[in-house]
DNA sequence: ATACTTAATTTATTAGTAAAACAAAGTTTT
DNA sequence: AAAACTTTGTTTTACTAATAAATTAAGTAT
């Protein structure tokens, strides 16, 4: 049980004013007063220890309007960078970001090899690589993330990764041990969902799911405004649910699983026999095909819309959430799989979902994978160092 | 951005002095000085604020334990009282409670025909009959909550309710003119849920799910200690999730509905072909048929036991909660749907989840239904008028 | 030039927790 | 049984953070 005392309000406080410089900014001390309904005096008070702390900056006078020009404040978006980490099979995309998220540095690497150590040293000379890219700035790396395809447990242990062939694996200690910063090891899609909630397509949804669609099927859950880890850090292992009680035999044990039907892996087996000579029938060539009109694939594309939909009108059942963020690879195929999923949704929703669900599909310029993993650190920036997240 | 001042602070700390007592008493000023870290000067000023409120009540000296005796503390558990009714399609059961939990009184009206004007008059005359019956003291009667087999909205409004085939039913405000009390109508299956959490199985678990198995499923999502209610007030309808996902068509308009397969609905359908001269296959029939050994009846409930095994599969692969209660009528088939479910965890379940799972069925000597509905206006009494709850 | 407006700081007040001193009521030691 | 110690709970004092009111600063409107 947590007390509450003078120091508990303080970080309160000074944490919406801090969020509002953020969100808000150009924003002077008067304004802030009025929206938060802080007196002016506090609002003063904590600004000039934000600008002691180099986390806020005074720009220069704003517009007047009507009397003295107020101070517009700017949050120093530059006072700490963080690293964001998007492991996938075959590739590591890093970004150096902001503050605010902004990428100021991004790499990829190519993975040929998922053998612990190689990989691990690749993260580490990624990391690397854009340490030495951060600029000079109060705070330095405040943290490094990694979004993994796999299971991660509440201490950071990767217990299984299966594309990946990993069994236990304890990159978190490995990269603690290379660079003096915090490290947060996060399931893919959760780290996607992070993304999409702070900085994404999901900024204004409290209850919303992250559908991660690639080789399998993951999700991250945001539960009033919060990632939901489960018990053991394993929730939304949803590719993983039987949409055919007695179908397939899945290697997880169960039977039927949705990704069986509606992953990558799905539709390139589906589609693989309808190119008999083609040796590299992979995701691009099949939306070449798509897009020249070629009608099997476009269809294959809608069957596997249709199986997303079946999926999905069972995730809306279960959260009734505000939104669905489809992302990852098979997000690249909007255009093809909107028009299923919907179909679906009319068909088999109950009209109280159908009026209160998005369904929006990842802005794929954007990695949010890469940028939730960086998010951690800097909430944990702020939480351990600063002001407590509100 | 609700921001902080001390009158938060007061308010948390009181609630952690008042939660102390309700679970630790009897315990002194000093105990609770020592197991919160609030100054004793602090918890001396919070009691005796609660002590002057009737909340709380010195009961008498305790054992020295070589100093002078400690005053013992109690939470004064008959300061109001409250009523939780638990509406099922023919029936209600409604119970008095105090502050704690402790059933008073409690009623049950037979329920022949759901017409709206007719149960409304009978739930009115229940909670009369049950307020009639409420002890003198200072608060009197703090709410009414009633738990209702339906869509319920965050206003309150019952959506849909498809077996007593209610639709836009304002329960709320029908009994909020009747009684000037706050109200609370809330999903039965959420209810449920919350009455495990407060006063059943679910006190220790911080994620757990209640699959209310009757007629149909629904279920309650506590998360982070939490009743999760879902942007529109609808999460939790997994009865409607599919496990076929081209199984028969249900009325929801999805297909192949794992309450199709699970529910007391479908035990009832498969098992009235083995007693063509029976006509009241009910479940007390069942289950005097299944204790006399009749094979037929036992093979029957291990099949739904083991579709049941395979819905909770799915909700375990995305939550992964701590624990899932059962609840319901089909909570009576314990001794005959454990095995199953437990079988398909094994056969179907990544190891990572087997470890972490407690499967638990309600106690159904107290009605969870009930109980969480009555607790419903316990919290919003402490919220409103006294202390937050933490 | 004077009166109004708006912004931000300074000063005084208030509310709540905490630390220390104290009072109350015991037990243990001699 | 007196003295010394312990534990409980209250009182006194100090401190911190928010707020209200007054003040200073820097404009605009007429």
């Amino acid at each position: 049980m947590k007390t509450g005392d003078q120091g508990l309000v303080k970080k309160i406080n000074k944490s919406i004013v801090l969020s509002n410089i953020q969100t808000q900014s150009p924003i002077s001390r008067a304004q802030i007063s009025k929206v938060t309904g802080l007196n002016k005096a506090t609002v003063s008070s904590l600004v000039s220890e934000l600008i002691e702390e180099h986390l806020v900056d005074e720009i220069g006078a704003g517009l007047s309007s009507g009397g003295r020009k107020p101070m517009m404040l700017f949050f120093n978006q530059n006072a700490g960078y963080t690293i964001g980490i998007d492991l996938g099979v075959n590739y590591a995309f890093g970004v150096l970001t902001d503050l605010k998220g902004n990428v100021i540095q991004q790499d990829e690497v190519v993975i040929t090899d998922t053998d612990e150590e190689i990989v691990f040293a690749q993260l580490k000379d990624l990391a690397q690589l854009l340490i030495d890219k951060t600029p000079a700035c109060p705070y330095g790396l405040v943290g490094i993330g990694i979004g993994v395809p796999g299971m991660i447990n509440n201490e950071g242990v990767i217990l299984f990764a299966p594309n990946m062939d990993w069994h236990n694996v304890h990159l978190k200690q490995y990269m603690e041990q290379h660079f003096n910063v915090p490290i947060t090891i996060e399931n893919e899609a959760k780290a996607g969902a992070h993304g999409e909630k702070i900085y994404g397509a999901g900024r204004a949804s409290s209850n919303l799911i992250y559908v991660s669609i690639g080789i399998g099927i993951g999700s991250g859950i945001i539960i009033e405004d919060k990632l939901y880890k489960g018990t053991s850090g394993i929730s939304g292992e949803i590719g993983h649910f039987s949409i055919e009680s007695n179908g397939r035999k899945c290697p997880c044990g169960n039977k039927g699983c949705w990704e069986l039907y509606s992953s990558e892996h799905a539709l390139l087996e589906k589609t693989a026999p309808l190119f008999p000579n083609e040796k590299n029938v992979n995701l691009s060539f099949l939306i070449q095909q798509a897009e020249d009109g070629n009608p099997q694939v476009i269809n294959a594309f809608d069957q596997i819309g249709e199986y997303i939909g079946i999926g999905l009108t069972n995730i809306v059942n279960t959260f009734n959430p505000e939104q669905i963020i489809i992302g990852n690879r098979l997000a690249r195929l909007e255009p093809w799989l909107r028009n299923p999923i919907q179909r679906v949704f009319k068909q088999r929703l109950l009209p109280y979902f159908q009026d209160s669900i998005a369904l929006t599909f990842t802005d794929r310029s954007k990695n949010s994978c890469a940028l939730g993993s960086a998010a951690f650190s800097i909430e944990k920036f702020f939480a351990t160092n600063k002001v407590t997240v509100v």
